[in-house]
RNA sequence: GGGGUGGUAGUUCAGCUGGUUAGAACGCCGGCCUGUCACGUCGGAGGUCGCGGGUUCGAGCCCCGUCCACCCCGCCA
């Protein structure tokens, strides 16, 4: 039997044991040898000595980085002084009596250590090599504990696993789709699935009751540090549930993960907002709540002042926010012009400020009563030496460069502590939002979510073919909430759920609110459509990001981190060269003729 | 599709105002070395300066184009 490299121990000292693993190091005295053996476990140090083993010395000699060797060797405390306490069998060694390469190892294109600067792409070109390296170990370690804790608790309150096809239908609504050619329906594709939402909720029709899977989604779009075109959720649906159902369980489930996997126990209820409010006091859907730095509405004080910019934003229906810089009245010329960049991004014409100190001192205090200064001071509970930003615009425009100033603050600030997790829910999002570039409505959510029931009514009182649809008209649309929710956690959304819609006329209403027709609807969930018809169970779910998730546990910048085969940001798999070009002869037999430009 | 940063030895980087033989560290190869653990020490090899074009007496450096990687916007829940 082979012993863990890692697991090597004093109390092993006298037993002959075997090890097998790779040379994490080798240091040659030219008499003695030390070999630093790496496994999955750990290291242990290997000791050759001349005068013990001529034969095993000479070998000893040929020995390089990444060889991979079978050990037979004594374990023995390591001479007085020359102890390791670095590494957990730094009190032993292990004497060898007899020594096998079992491979060698060319010259590596990167060091296998923890500490790399190395390109990511070199990197992902030798994957296997790159995880060979104890902290990507650790973490897709750490990937697997979290799937086992998931579905330990999701056994445990009577889930059933169950697989949903990868070969599905294209869907209209949400992210663009991977396609798949059927070579026995020339023209005809396979979409691989954005995620399982229809086959669970059949699932729900069929009776399960309780399902739930970690399953890989697809979606082709443009990648971030946390998107990926591949990745996985926990998915999992309810039958005969509420919101609350929903909610309680997933929370449960996240603190079972948290204290299997990190050892932390999280005691109290996670924290609610609902988008309305998460949105006037962060900006953001997905506030950090790790730090405050909260955002506040200035609109009603910035009436009273004679400047442009602010009153034109008001004019157009827009708002002013404004966010405390804690302590940065100090901040130059230069560090202002940088944070304005920051919200340029999203399309800010630019950052108002004002420095308190010595009282206001602003390129923009001209334009305001000193009252009025004072005033939006208080709501901003400015101290001296405090720094105030603003942003005057579209609502959406104010909202999202304030909450991006707002994480840049956070970390200049140093707000923002390691190993600390704020979870956050929040809930009562719109059903509804509107697609400027289509002209029409889109779920927010999904299609298939439910309305919250005191605006059903609302709802259905609703035409979206109204001629006369007017501003009022279309503020109505965005009242409607929807039973959705999503759990927040450090500034990362890292699941989405709903109640879904399981009467018929409510489905068919809500088609027509985006726009699709009945035939187009029948041609793309007919399927979902007609299983309304018999016998539909109320049902809702949510998928936790597993990526992301796991990604957060394991202190990493990007889900790459956790994934162990993962795409650069152009989706292409550097160790595999996918995607790649393919024979004349597959393309025929699937019907397909390119049209490429050269 | 757009913005930003980067691409020089196997790797990570330096390379001034355009100047003649492009450097360092680590790694690699060889010698020496019996208590090291990032072993030490002496020596050595190693370059399509991403690619294509241009300006110039002269380009790693300037200009144009292009490819790749990463971060972000759009897109995506």
């Amino acid at each position: 039997m082979r012993t863990w490299c890692g697991e090597v121990r004093e109390t092993d000292i006298g037993s002959s044991q075997s090890i097998a693993g790779w040379v994490n190091r080798r240091r040659d005295h030219g008499g003695l040898v030390f070999i630093d053996l790496r496994d999955r476990s750990g290291v242990v140090q290997v000791v050759i000595n001349p005068e013990d083993n001529a034969e095993v010395h000479n070998t000893a000699h040929e020995i390089r980085n990444e060889f991979v060797l079978q050990v037979q060797g004594e374990v023995r405390k390591r001479p007085e002084g020359t102890e390791n306490p670095q590494i957990e069998t730094g009190q032993v060694e292990v004497v060898v009596k007899g020594l096998k390469i079992l491979s060698e190892c060319k010259p590596l294109p990167f060091m296998i250590e923890d500490d790399t600067d190395d390109s990511e792409f070199l990197r992902l070109k030798h994957r296997y090599l790159d995880l060979r390296r104890p902290v990507i170990q650790k973490n897709i370690i750490l990937r697997h504990r979290t799937t086992k804790s998931v579905r330990e608790y999701l056994d445990a309150h009577g889930f059933l696993e169950i697989e949903t096809p990868v070969l599905t239908k294209s869907t209209p609504e949400g992210a663009r789709d991977y396609l798949v050619p059927s070579r026995m329906n020339p023209g005809h594709f396979y979409a691989l699935p954005q995620s399982p939402q229809l086959f669970k909720q059949i699932l729900m029709m069929s009776g399960f009751e309780k399902y739930y899977q970690i399953v890989k989604c697809f979606r082709d779009e443009d990648l971030r540090a946390d998107r990926q075109p591949e990745f996985t959720q926990v998915d999992l649906e309810m039958s005969f549930v509420e919101k609350e159902d929903v909610m309680t369980l997933v929370e449960d489930l996240l603190k079972k993960i948290f204290k299997d996997v990190t050892d932390l126990e999280f005691k109290e209820q996670f924290q609610r907002l609902t988008y309305k409010e998460t949105m006037e006091r962060f900006g953001s859907d997905k506030p950090d709540l790790r730090f405050a730095l909260e955002l506040k509405d200035v609109g009603d004080l910035a009436k009273d002042s004679s400047f442009k910019v602010f009153l034109g934003a008001l004019a157009d229906g827009g708002l002013v926010k404004g966010i405390n810089a804690k302590g940065l009245a100090g901040y130059s010329r230069k560090e202002l012009d940088d944070l304005t960049e920051e919200v340029k991004t999203f399309g800010a014409k630019g950052l108002a400020w004002i420095k308190v100190k010595n009282g206001f001192e602003s390129p923009i205090a001209k334009f305001f009563p000193e009252q009025t200064l004072k005033a939006i001071a208080q709501r901003l509970a400015a101290e001296e030496g405090d720094l105030l930003l603003f942003v005057a615009d579209k609502g959406k425009v104010v909202n999202d460069s304030l909450a991006r100033l707002r994480n840049e603050l956070g970390k200049r600030l140093n707000l923002i502590k390691n190993d600390t997790y704020k979870f956050l829910w929040v809930t009562d999002f719109p059903l509804l939002e509107w697609n400027e570039d289509e002209g029409r409505y889109e779920a927010m959510h999904h299609p298939f979510t439910s309305p919250a029931d005191e605006d059903i009514e609302k709802l259905l009182s609703l035409n979206f073919s109204d001629p006369e649809l007017s501003t009022v008209h279309r503020s109505l649309f965005t009242e409607v909430k929807a039973k959705a929710y999503d759990i927040v956690l450090n500034g990362f959304e890292i699941g989405g759920g709903s109640i879904r819609i399981h009467k018929k006329d409510i489905q068919d209403k809500m088609f027509e609110l985006l726009n699709i027709s009945a035939d187009d609807a029948n041609s793309k969930f007919g399927f979902l459509l007609e299983a309304l018809e018999y016998g539909a169970p109320p049902h809702g779910g949510l998928a936790l990001g597993l990526d992301r998730l796991v990604m957060i546990l394991a202190g990493a910048q990007s889900i790459r981190d956790v994934i162990a085969f993962p795409k650069t940001q152009k989706a292409v798999c550097p160790l595999s060269n996918a995607p790649s070009t393919v024979d004349g002869k597959q393309l025929r037999e699937l019907s397909i003729k390119l049209d490429v430009a050269e």
